[in-house]
DNA sequence: GTCTATATCTAGATAGAC
DNA sequence: GTCTATCTAGATATAGAC
């Protein structure tokens, strides 16, 4: 008999799974999925190797759950441009740092393993083909338009050009050393005129 | 004894070890170290899995014969730029396309895959240091240097402008959909006003 | 609920038959 | 010289003790 009443011990076990799952996404995001070892994520957490699979019933499992909630947050990235103020060009520069920042920065390395590599689940292919970026980038492409009729973006076929830039901002994203002190107005000069 | 004499042993064994090479940077570049199976490399060359073993000790020694060979080409690639005609941003545009080229990627991502895992072999990793891309970068500089006299590239730190857009050059090359047709011209905007 | 010990499975590497 | 069968190491996943 456990000396702990149901609510508490549903307490401990979020906070668990929280934890466990913050520390795999930190290893999952810069070694992928076969080159992280459950007892890097284990170690990582701060906990046994053997009590990971009391909360997760395998590497799989907790590595589609993270790529769930990876994708959450990319797809909020992207779609709270809407509703943000600011010219086209000031929205797009805010979307990049967003990435780029180091707190969110995990997440799109996440997906981007998952686009890049064959070795993962099925399940989270589709989880990511559910929000291919060129859907995403659909709701950008409408603002985009805006910024070239006022001479803001370059001319040119703006889904062409919106994924240029996503494809140039992903890849920076996948090198460790490259998004340190990066110019985001340089990289803008892709689609600025 | 065999029915073969010491030449055309010789000439059947150089060619086994070619032929296992390029099945091998074709998987490797494209999965890295770790996600390449030893059975996959051989299924791609043809051959039985135990027979890689009789031309490779193991396959970090495989891995790092290619690694030697990709950065060999990639210094000849960076230092053919010296003897070339052309401007400066012509150039650029040469190498640029050089590297994006189907057929030397392979070689590029390959120094890729090392610079940024941590699971490769630390001699792979001694031969990529031997060569920094700063390094390689500098011959460049001579000649950007003298473009920013001209007006054809822009203003700013030589080498922070081209270490970024040569880490874009990177990151792209690691998106397997990104170099399909790529606008090398928008690319250089990066470098040029 | 957590740990340590162990079973199982996969992939690198070797040995033996042809 | 090449293949198939086998050994072995390391990693996933489970079981048992506290």
């Amino acid at each position: 008999m456990s000396r702990f009443n149901d609510d508490q011990l549903e307490k401990i076990h979020e906070k668990r799974r929280k934890q466990i799952k913050e520390a795999a996404l930190k290893v999952f995001a810069r070694r992928g999925l076969i080159g992280t070892k459950m007892n890097m994520i284990a170690k990582e957490a701060g906990i046994s190797q053997g009590l990971s699979y009391r909360y997760y019933h395998s590497k799989d499992e907790l590595f589609i759950e993270l790529v769930k909630d990876a994708m959450e947050e990319t797809v909020e990235a992207f779609t709270s441009l809407e509703n943000m103020t600011g010219s086209p060009s000031e929205k797009i520069k805010q979307l990049t740092k967003k990435m780029l920042d180091a707190s969110n920065r995990y997440s799109f390395m996440l997906i981007q393993q998952v686009q890049i590599s064959d070795e993962v689940p099925d399940k989270a292919k589709e989880i990511i083909q559910q929000y291919p970026i060129s859907s995403l980038i659909e709701q950008i492409i409408l603002f985009f338009k805006n910024g070239q009729k006022t001479g803001e973006f370059r001319k040119g076929n703006p889904a062409k050009l919106l994924m240029l830039y996503f494809s140039v901002i992903s890849g920076l994203m996948l090198l460790p050393n490259a998004t340190e002190d990066i110019d985001i107005d340089i990289l803008m000069k892709l689609l600025c005129e």
